[in-house]
RNA sequence: GGCCCUGUCGUCUAGUGGCCUAGGACAUCAGGUUUUCAUCCUGGAAAUCGCGGGUUCGAAUCCCGCCAGGGUCACCA
C-alpha cells in the first residue's frame, strides 16, 4: 500500500512552527517510501475561521520547502481538501453511524450542558455526558427533528472496553472507554466537529499513517471508535511531541516568534530552520547535526524519533543559521540580502562588502547594522574615540593616517607603514588602530580596516578622518 | 482532580546490561590566530543519568513505587 500523510492545520491565524515541525516528519516519512504528503484545511470552526490564513500557512510551507502533493489550490483525486467543502460526506457517514446506532441524535441546551458538567466538576467525577438523549423515542426524535430544535450528533460509546493502539514512537498505548465522552460528532451548525471530520477524510484520502502532536494523544481512542464503528482499517499512528517554551509550557501564540513567518522575517534560511527543527525531534545515527532535509529523508526512522518536549533555543538556531550563511555564495547571499536592506547599493560595492560580513551575520535581518556605515557617515562618539588617548593625540595619529593614505594608497603597504609609525611612537596597536577605525566607522567592531576603507574609497576615507580633525 | 505522555550537563541530545572515570553540539569560560569584531583552532568548567527500592557479579540501560514537568478532559482544532 502506498505510503499517506497529512498535515491538517486550521486556518485560525499565522501558520504555526508547530505545524511546520510536524510537516518535515510527515513529508520525510512519506518520500522516504515514494509516498505522498497531504494538505488538507480543516476550516470546521467557523467562528475561529481567519481570512488569508489558508494562503498564509500554503505558501509559509511553500518559503520552507515542503511541497505538498494534493493541497486546496493544486487539487488532487482525493479532494476537495478543504473540510468546508465537504459538508456532504460528512453528513453522509454520520447518518450510516446513526442508521447502525452508533451515533445519536442530541437536543440537549447548552445550558442543561453547563449545568450538568458544573454538578460533575463538583462531585470531582470526570465531566462527560450523561447519554439523556440517547433513549429518546424514535417519534420524539422526529417530532424535534421537523419541529427544527437544534441538536447534535454525538457517538455512542459503550464503556467497559479497552482501546489500545500502538504509537509507532511511544509503544503501546491504553485507554479505558469508560474516559471517552460522547463525543459530538455533527455540530448543530451542520458542521462536523474535528474529530468526526478527520477520521472520515483520513479514511477517504486513505491516509496511512498518522503522524501528529502529542496532544492528540488523549483523543487517539475516540478515533479508533470511530474507525471501529465504521468497520475500517486503523491506520498507524506516531505522536510527536511538542514544542516548548523555556518555562516548559508548549509554544503557544502569545510568544511572536511561534509563526513561521517571523522566521521568514527575521532572514533566517528556510534550509537552517528545517535542519534546527528536525534536531528537536529526531537524532542523526551518525551524531551528525549539519545535514539536509533530503538526507532526514533518507535516514529517518520512528525508533530515532525524541519523546521529550525540547525547548526551542532561538541561540542554537541561530548558529545553525549562521554556518548556512557561510556555506553559501556571495551570489546567494546578495540574492537573500536584498529585501532586508535599507539602503540603494550598486552590484559591485554589494558584493564587495558581502564579502567583507559574510562570516558575522547570523540572520539577514541584521545586515543593515553590519553595513550602515559603507553607506552613509558614522556619527562619532567622542568619549569613545578618547578612551586611551587625548584628543590632540588622536588628531595627530588621524593626520598622520590621512597623509600616509594619500601618498601610498588605501594598501597593505600602508598598513605596514602605518604600523610600524605606531610601533616607533609607542602606541599600543590595537588601541591605534582603534582610532582609525572609530573615525571611520563610529563602530569598535567592523571587518579588517584596510578592506573597509577601500570600498568607501580614498575621498570619503579623507572626509571623514578629516571630520574628526577638524572638530 | 481523572486519564495519558515524558524525565541524561543551563539548552538540544548520544546511550537499548560490562566498551560510561557518561560522549557530542549550542551557550558559557580561558588560550591561540587576527589592528577590532566575526570566522577558525586548542583547552576548561558543566549531568551523583528525577528520587527510592529491587533484579544482577555488574544498571543511565530491566522491574516496582514515588516525585516532577507536560498534554488532555468543549457544539476548538
Amino acid at each position: 500500500m502506498k505510503v499517506r500523510t497529512r498535515i491538517a492545520p486550521s486556518p485560525t491565524g499565522d501558520p504555526h512552527i508547530g505545524t511546520l515541525y510536524q510537516s518535515i516528519f510527515d513529508y520525510a516519512f512519506s518520500k522516504q517510501n515514494n509516498g505522498d504528503f497531504i494538505l488538507r484545511i480543516e476550516d470546521t470552526d467557523r467562528e475561529r475561521l481567519k481570512e488569508g490564513s489558508e494562503i498564509n500557512i500554503i505558501q509559509s510551507l511553500k518559503w520552507a520547502g515542503i511541497k505538498p502533493d494534493e493541497d486546496p489550490i493544486i487539487g488532487g483525486e482525493f479532494g476537495p481538501y478543504r473540510q468546508s467543502e465537504r459538508l456532504e460526506i460528512y453528513h453522509k457517514y454520520i447518518q450510516e453511524l446513526i442508521d447502525n446506532k452508533y451515533a445519536y441524535y442530541c437536543f440537549c441546551s447548552k445550558e442543561r450542558l453547563d449545568e450538568l458538567r458544573q454538578n460533575q466538576i463538583k462531585q470531582k467525577i470526570q465531566a462527560k455526558y450523561d447519554k439523556f438523549c440517547l433513549n429518546l423515542k424514535k417519534d420524539e426524535i422526529d417530532k424535534n427533528l421537523k419541529e427544527g430544535i437544534p441538536h447534535v450528533v454525538r457517538l455512542n460509546v459503550k464503556p467497559g472496553e479497552d482501546i489500545i493502539f500502538e504509537d509507532l514512537i511511544r509503544g503501546e498505548i491504553k485507554f479505558k472507554s469508560d474516559i471517552v465522552d460522547d463525543q459530538v460528532l455533527l455540530k448543530s451548525d451542520g458542521y462536523p466537529t474535528y474529530h468526526a471530520a478527520v477520521v472520515i477524510d483520513d479514511y477517504l484520502m486513505k491516509i496511512t499513517h498518522i503522524i501528529r502532536g502529542e496532544e492528540w494523544i488523549s483523543s487517539t481512542p475516540k478515533h479508533i471508535l470511530l474507525y471501529k464503528a465504521f468497520g475500517w482499517d486503523i491506520p498507524y499512528f506516531a505522536h510527536l511531541s511538542l514544542l516548548r517554551n523555556r518555562d516548559k509550557s508548549k509554544v503557544a501564540k502569545r510568544n511572536n516568534n511561534t509563526s513561521i513567518n517571523w522566521y521568514k522575517e527575521k532572514g533566517f534560511l528556510p534550509e537552517a530552520l528545517i535542519n534546527y527543527l528536525i534536531l528537536l525531534g529526531w537524532s542523526h545515527p551518525d551524531g551528525k547535526e549539519i545535514f539536509p532535509l533530503s538526507e532526514f529523508i533518507s535516514k529517518f526512522s520512528f525508533d530515532r524519533v525524541n519523546k521529550g518536549g525540547p525547548i526551542f533555543d532561538i541561540d542554537k538556531l541561530r548558529w545553525i543559521n549562521g554556518l548556512y550563511i557561510r556555506s553559501k555564495s556571495i551570489n546567494e547571499i546578495k540574492k537573500y540580502v536584498k529585501p532586508f536592506l535599507n539602503y540603494e547599493i550598486d552590484n559591485q560595492k554589494l558584493e564587495e562588502i558581502i564579502k567583507l560580513v559574510q562570516d558575522r551575520l547570523k540572520v539577514f535581518s541584521e545586515i543593515n547594522e553590519y553595513i550602515n556605515f559603507f553607506i552613509e557617515k558614522p556619527n562619532i562618539d567622542m568619549k569613545m574615540i578618547t578612551e586611551n588617548y587625548p584628543i590632540n593625540e588622536v588628531k595627530v595619529i588621524l593626520k598622520h593616517t590621512i597623509d600616509t593614505l594619500i601618498k601610498n594608497g588605501i594598501t597593505h603597504e600602508s598598513e605596514t607603514l602605518l604600523r610600524e609609525y605606531a610601533n616607533k611612537n609607542n602606541y599600543n596597536i590595537g588601541n591605534f588602530f582603534m582610532i582609525i577605525r572609530i573615525a571611520i566607522t563610529g563602530k569598535t567592531a567592523t571587518p579588517p580596516l584596510i578592506e573597509t576603507m577601500q570600498i568607501l574609497g580614498i575621498d570619503e576615507v579623507k572626509e571623514r578622518i578629516c571630520n574628526i580633525i577638524d572638530k
